[in-house]
DNA sequence: GTCTATAATCAGATAGAC
DNA sequence: GTCTATCTGATTATAGAC
């Protein structure tokens, strides 16, 4: 038998007690600090009840990481729903505490192939949803696929607001100013002054 | 006394001996997987070692990132030099072992103070060069410092690059081959055909 | 100046009690 | 179905030997 060993059902109250505390760890203290032992002092459980809960810390990480990236998708439809959707993802793509979890998760991902095939999965989904909602966008401000394919578009926002508020993370700030102003100058080509 | 212990010189031969094993280690594993005894087991010394060339871990990824970035920047130096320097800085950004190691020590600066200073110090060098090289490439061009400062290219083609190489070792693909297309349509338009 | 023996602590995991 | 007592091994760090 592979997993003799019993665990406890999905929707247990302690299993997302210990889910909260592990994120507000990583956030904290970055994923080396997430031990069973941690996780439980700050969840006030007995470090036990981790090995009870998942199967393993990998299970823990995969269960945070699918939590998450389901309430971005939520949050992120609402966005692309509202009359500025690139204003919006704009404002998205830039919050600090989000990116820092990414990185986490990122490094994590670097050698756990099931976690990087699990964030490579959502990330298409975001990036899928993203390109639908922004394709009319760019087509009404005359912009045609020759110019600007909509999937691009995205790739550049995306990469561009990372890096940016990494690096600021960082206490870097060398070319921010002027590339905030670059790519807002853009938007408001497109979609207008933000609301 | 802060420091009461001895420590190795720094150009004894064992110390290089083991940055090179924890990179190794960094690169294969991550860097929760460089542990005192892991990196002297690698680099066949014995554990105890580590703690008398390095104060604690930390002084160890130290040394670590120090040694790499002041090689990258002789490499960027000679790059920055060609008759291409944007090419040369495009293929020099989409590096994939500089990349997984440059997440592994973003995600550890998240959490250590002098490491994030370390980190900032030496991106912001790099950038500077960048932006100095990259100026003339631009007047050449007609491009002018009002439709696109220097800085703020250098800013997104370094996050193009590296969100591309990143999202390619996840597994990901969405946009990739049409942001290399456009990427490279302009990069021909600002200096020709790559060498 | 270089290295080792050893302490003190902390990690993940499981069998078994309620 | 929920939780605990406990094992086994790994980790950092220091005092002291060569």
């Amino acid at each position: 038998m592979v997993s003799p060993r019993r665990i406890g059902s999905p929707d247990a109250k302690n299993r997302a007690v210990l889910i909260d505390a592990a994120e507000r760890l990583m956030l904290e203290h970055g994923y080396a600090a997430v031990t069973s032992r941690r996780v439980a002092e700050k969840a006030e459980l007995k470090p036990q009840l981790v090995h009870y809960y998942f199967r393993g810390m990998d299970e823990l990480f995969m269960a945070m990481f699918r939590r998450r990236a389901e309430a971005g998708l939520e949050v992120q439809a609402r966005a692309l729903k509202s009359p500025q959707p690139l204003w919006a993802l704009w404002r998205f793509g830039t919050d600090p505490a989000d990116a820092a979890l990414w990185s986490e998760f990122i490094a994590l991902a670097n050698h756990r192939k099931a976690l990087r095939a699990e964030i490579a999965y959502y990330a298409e989904r975001y990036r899928e949803e993203q390109t639908k909602a922004v394709a009319s966008v760019l087509e009404r401000a005359g912009i045609g696929p020759a110019e600007l394919p909509p999937v691009v578009a995205m790739v550049l926002m995306t990469s561009v607001s990372r890096v940016l508020v990494l690096e600021d993370a960082l206490g870097m700030s060398a070319g921010h100013a002027e590339t905030f102003e670059l790519v807002e100058r853009y938007l408001r080509r497109l979609e207008g002054e933000p609301a």
